[in-house]
This record gives C-alpha cells, structure tokens and sequence, in this order.
DNA sequence: TTTCATATGTCAACCCGTTGACATATGAAA
DNA sequence: TTTCATATGTCAACGGGTTGACATATGAAA
C-alpha cells in the first residue's frame, strides 16, 4: 500500500495536522519537526496524493493541450514550448492529438472536463462544440479563432502570406501557385487571404491547390502532382508550411524542374527540425516559443479571473527567412 | 458552481445514488430513468468529476509520458502514437518534456508519482532515480536500459547499426566516420557498437564524433565542422540519427562535398517529418508505431500485475531505406 | 507576573462521487 | 398466493488530504 499522511505522522512522531502543515507550509512549525517529517517521508517514500488535494481545494493545476498531433514538427515544437513553460509554473499537462478530428475533439473535450483542468490551450481547427459549455472554462486558441469568447494568439500571417507572396512576385515568378490547407467555414485564412490580395493587385490570378487530409503523406502526393499536369507553367510556389513545400520540392525535382532556376518555392512555419533538415528552404518563421509564452499568459489571466476582454487576438510578428528555394 | 451529482438527481427528479448508477452502469435502472438522468446532465452541462472518483477507486487512469522533446521528430512522433493508443484505451496522459536533464526527470517523476499515475512510460536517457521507487509503479522504457526491473522496448540497435556500416562498407567507403549522441555510463550504445564491430572485422578503424547537447542546434554544428579538419579524407558518415545525418549534409555542402559522391551518408530513424522533408536520405527505419502499441502492451500488463518477467526486452524489426545520399 | 508569539495536538467537516447494506414497491411468472 | 427479478430510495462509510476552531504548553519579553 502507498504511505499516507497518518503512516508519516506515526513514523515523525507528530499529529497528521502538523505532516499536513509541514506539506503545506502554514502555521507555525519548528525546524526540527520539519526535519522530522521530511525524514519520514523521505523513509517512506511518500508522495503527497494530489488527487486527494485537488478534490478539495478545487484546484487540478491541470492543463489541457488540444495539437492536431505532436508528429508535425511545428505542433510538436508548439507543445514542446507549452508545457516547458507550464511545468516551470507548476502545471501539469494533459496531452490530446486530435488528428483535426470533430469526434475526437469532442471525447477529448469531455475527459478535460472530468479531469478538472484549469484550463485548455486548443491549437486545432474545429471545436464549434467549446461554445456552450465555456462558461467557467479558461480556453486560449492557438491560430484559430473558434468564438467570441476564446482569446486567439497567432502570428501575423496576413503579413507572412504578404511577405512571402511579394517575394516571390519580386524574384519575377509569373505563375504562382499557393499550396494550402482545405478552407473551411469559420476558419480565417488569413495567409491564402494575402496570396490574392497580392495578386490582386498586381492583376495576376491565383491558384490554389488544397491539400486535405493534412497528416495523410499519400493525398499530399496527389495533389501535388495534379499541379504538375494542371499548372506546367508554374514557376512560383508559395505553401503554407514547410511540409508541403518540401514535398513540392521532391516532386518538382522527379518532374525535372529545378529549384529555384524553374521553380521558386516558399514555405511557411520555419520550425527548428525543417531549419535543420532543409536549411536551404525559404520560408516564414512563426515566433513558435513566443506564441507559447503569450498563450499561457493569457490563459493564466483567464484562470485567475483577470481576463474579460472579449474578441482578444494577440498577433506575433513572424519573420521572412531567406533560403536558396527562391 | 459546477454543478455536482446532487444536481443532476434533483433537475431529474431521482436520487443521487441512482445517477450514480446511470454513471456506472451498475444494478438495475430502467431506460425511462437512465434517459431523464441523461437529459439532466445534458442540460446542467454536467461532467461526472474524475478527481473525485480516482479518489475512491484508487485508479487514475493517467500514464506518464517523459520524453527529451517533442521537438525531435523521432520523439514527437512517438508521443503522437503512444497518447493515441493510450486516449484510445481510455488511458489519459501526462506529457513530460525532460530535455534528458536528471534534475527535471526527477522533478517529472514527482509530480507523476503525486498524481497517482498508474504507469510511466520512459523515453530519456537518465532516471536512475527510479530504482528507489520503482516498488509498485508500473514503468516502460524505450530504447533505455534503466535499471533490471524495467522492461525495455526498442528496435534492433544492433543490426541496424550493423546495416548502416555495411552498407557504406559496400558501398566502398574507406573513411567511415560515426556520429552519435554521447556515450554516458549505464547506456547501451548498440548501434555503435555494431559501427565498431563490422568495421573491426575488416580491419577499419572507428572514428567517433560523439554530439553532447543533442537539442542544441549550435553545438552540433560545431561538432561537425571539426570532423571536415580532423578528417578530410572522411567518405562515409553514419549518423545515429536522421538530425544529425542532415546537418552532416548541410556542413558537407557547404565545403563543397558532394553526396554521395564524395561522401555518403546513412542517417538512422526513418521519421514521417524526415522522410518527407528530406526523402533522399538513406536512413534505418524505426517502427515507431510499432514501439508505441508493445510499450503500452507491457505497461498494461504491468498495471494489471500480470508482469513479472524481470530483464525484459523486446526488440522490433528495423528496415534500411535507401536513398540517394549513399 | 502577565502576556504573547511559537509550537503542536485533537477533532470534525469538507471536497465529490462510489458502494454496500437495507428497505420498499411493482408486476409478472409459478 | 407466493416468489422473484426489476427498479429506486435512504443512509453512511470511504478515499486522502485540508482547514478552521479550539485546547494546551513553553519560553521569552514586558
């Protein structure tokens, strides 16, 4: 059987109320019977049970992480950063990869709620069903906005979809292709949105390939290769992460373009692993730590009751990264 | 107020006791009851409170996962799997993000033994720590030999270092370089020792470049460089892992080497991010999914007590994918 | 001598849901 | 008519630690 706070008591010599004290720092107790009890517990092996302690101060000092999944480099340095920083301040973190499924959201959604978790950072698309239960639930949205209520943190990626659509036009691309995610309802997309403006405004005409089931190599593959047949004359190529450009990038060079005399490509995230992997890649480095940092903060401000301040969107500056895909 | 129990059996107009028995499906309730029950819960946007049931039945249904970073795509991915299989069995996880430093271990494994976890499952280097402990905890390591009484799941280190070495050897590399984390007491360093022993038996000397901050771009770098003053005439380089393979890469081009005429280069993980990202690596495949779902099989085996096998370790299957860097 | 800060103990309520024991009621089968 | 499976209620203990109220004791300062 695990110690508990009376097998201590008995071992120190002192009443359970003063183990209980010595624990929780309160009320006046001597050095000696400090001493005294962390022996005991030292002895024993004990390890204060905080399910016991949760329950009654109402406190889980849990944390939910929502990630579509930790094997993409971008989230998996997102909830790398997120729970460094959580654990530096006492909270614990209970991981969810959603897969950007609505079903498996909705179950990790709910075992959050049983948990009593003080709060969720949610870095994936869909989560409509958060609304009505949000009540006393602190919630931060990564890159999404979700409702009204939920504070989003991002980096500009209207201002990345610019910078790297305007590079692309100044390095003289005359058919630039935009590789993105699907566009769905209540999803801002706001690096697409730069991409036409852009366009726009120099009268060129997007196009635009969406890539699906975004964790699913294979459909990536395909897709990819519809540009080839579609868009011969592509000699521009701006994806918004990292994954699809490098993709691109493989299957331009089975095509025999060369990169970036034929093609130039841009890609969009500029995590540690591709900046180490792909060096060469040009892309649009998002601020991953400071995004953690600033979402915590907020979330923290929400759990202590600080935050009201509806429609909140922090946005980071993101940072263009000239490599020799462009 | 979050509404409780009590709530619940007055909006439906029965007693807590039978709302408990809706919960847990347990004695006899009639579907009229388990209905209005169900509605009632609906309604007040009620969550049955699992710190407070992990209380009575001593089961948290929490595992512990620690890892270096889920930065490292190797590592990511792992997580990815190992929480799936876990949410998908019911099993919540607590993320720890070690960075192999043995004060967070420590401080990690505190905070998941005042949790009550119900296992650990271990992806980082040190944690000698556990010994003292271990008692009833149930634990996993991947890839680490921690102490006699943790089951070890990994891959077969050795033939897959054997394999790299040999395939540079026939490939008719003369200066076969390795470069690798650091050997530290305790680790078993298979992959290096099969570098050593194939080059052995053909009368080649080992010539080891060990990295110390794995997570630590820079140091790496470094690292490298000196391998291109200390040993111009390197022709071969097997990294024991796809992150180092591709800066090796990155640093070759940059003095001018080409790959893999001048140089080839084997690296080892076989990650979905790196296989994507730089899919003309010549690398040793992980199972990694594969070492997820056995690692979760002992641990579970070892919860329910059924484990007593001491010195246990699986190996699984690794695949040599050639690319075009060897 | 009085007073008070320090130090520790006892006790019970509380957090929220679970469970076993026991009571009661209904309707159908024997 | 008896019996029993079904259905629900009441009640209290339990899990492990926290906390407030109150009692008591000691030693030093006033």
């Amino acid at each position: 059987m695990k110690p508990k706070i009376d097998d201590v008591a008995r071992l120190a010599g002192v009443s359970p109320t003063t183990v209980s004290r010595v624990l929780n720092d309160r009320g006046y107790i001597s050095n000696e019977t400090k001493e005294k009890v962390q022996d005991a517990m030292t002895k024993l092996n004990y390890f204060p049970n905080d399910i016991a302690r949760s329950l009654y101060t109402k406190r889980s000092n849990l944390l939910g992480i929502i990630m579509p999944t930790t094997s993409n480099p971008f989230f998996g340095e997102l909830t790398f950063h997120l729970e460094s920083i959580c654990a530096s301040l006492g909270y614990k973190v209970l991981l969810c990869n959603s897969l950007n499924q609505k079903d498996k959201e909705k179950k990790y959604l709910d075992m959050l709620m049983r948990n009593q978790v003080d709060g969720i950072i949610v870095g994936t698309h869909n989560l409509g069903i958060l609304n009505y239960q949000k009540q006393n639930l602190a919630v931060v949205s990564i890159d999404r906005y979700l409702s009204e209520t939920i504070p989003v943190v991002s980096s500009d990626n209207y201002e990345g979809g610019k910078l790297a659509t305007e590079l692309l036009v100044r390095k003289s691309c005359e058919h630039i292709v935009l590789i993105d995610g699907v566009k769905e309802i209540e999803k801002s997309y706001l690096r697409r949105e730069a991409y036409i403006d852009t366009l726009d405004k120099i009268g060129k005409t997007p196009i635009i390939y969406e890539i699906p089931e975004v964790f699913n190599v294979q459909s990536q593959q395909e897709i990819i290769e519809n540009i080839f047949s579609e868009h011969p004359e592509v000699d521009g190529v701006f994806a918004t992460n990292d994954i699809f450009a490098a993709s691109f990038i493989t299957a331009a060079k089975r095509h025999g373009k060369k990169i970036p005399e034929d093609i130039k490509v841009i890609g969009y995230d500029g995590t540690e692993t591709v900046r180490t992997v792909l060096p060469d890649l040009t892309t649009i480095r998002q601020p991953i730590e400071m995004i953690a940092k600033e979402a915590i903060n907020i979330l923290l401000k929400e759990i202590e009751g600080e935050f009201t301040d509806p429609l909140h969107e922090t946005k980071l500056p993101i940072s263009l990264i000239e490599g020799s895909t462009t």
